[in-house]
DNA sequence: ATAGTTAATCGTTAATCGACGATTAGCTAT
DNA sequence: ATAGCTAATCGTCGATTAACGATTAACTAT
């Protein structure tokens, strides 16, 4: 265990903008998934991305939720880009985007290491 | 492109216990990293712990936010466990806790694979 | 053209968050 | 015992979030 706890060269904390610019961004993506009705909204999403299909606000009730809310929390995740919405009218076809999931991992596996 | 949108399968839907109380968890870690300020105090306790150190509210003067203001996200940090405090009166040593990152890996990493 | 369906948007309310200055607590060293 | 630090806590304020019901918009099908 080192007893140190002093910064000895402030040079470490160098910050880049690139690295600013991917908290920023990182921050952003954790706020989108800081709340359990979301999270369980991508795992359902996720369930049913596998067996091919996708689902619109059947979520309502799946999740005990208002159909406001629902829309609210949807609007959320598709503004930060983890599900992507495709019209079939008068519904709506949410699917996951798995892309984003791989770029979230990414800049927070490089947060800290 | 799939062009179903319908779950065929309420099964699929169906969610453990356990997984609730992972989404409840992550979210809760999310909400912890969901803030520039947190992820760049993190960033630095990452730099200063490989150079051996680390480094107490010296945070203030390198983000520039005021004393108390620093230590709330800090305690949130330390609540989330993202981070170790250990008292070197009148000093506090922060540290970063590695395991948390990588449980929050996984448990990401299980939402969505 | 109208009726029906689905989801987005609006408006409101209560709760939570983020920031700050001021104060307090806890510990050291004199 | 007191003086001097550092960091936590308190109290306040404005801004943001979460939830809801009600309304509107957009499109189909009759």
């Amino acid at each position: 265990m080192n007893t140190k706890c002093m910064v000895i060269d402030k040079q470490f904390l160098q910050v880049s903008e690139q690295q600013l610019t991917n908290e920023q961004l990182l921050a952003a993506q954790a706020k989108a998934l800081a709340h359990p009705a979301r999270l369980r909204i991508l795992s359902i999403l996720v369930a049913v991305d596998k067996s091919g299909g996708c689902l619109n606000s059947d979520l309502v009730s799946e999740l005990g939720l208002a159909q406001s809310t629902v829309s609210e929390h949807l609007r959320i995740l598709k503004q930060a880009e983890f599900i992507i919405a495709e019209a079939m009218p008068p519904k709506m076809c949410y699917r996951i985007n798995k892309k984003q999931f791989e770029l979230f991992s990414t800049l927070f596996a490089e947060l800290y290491s």
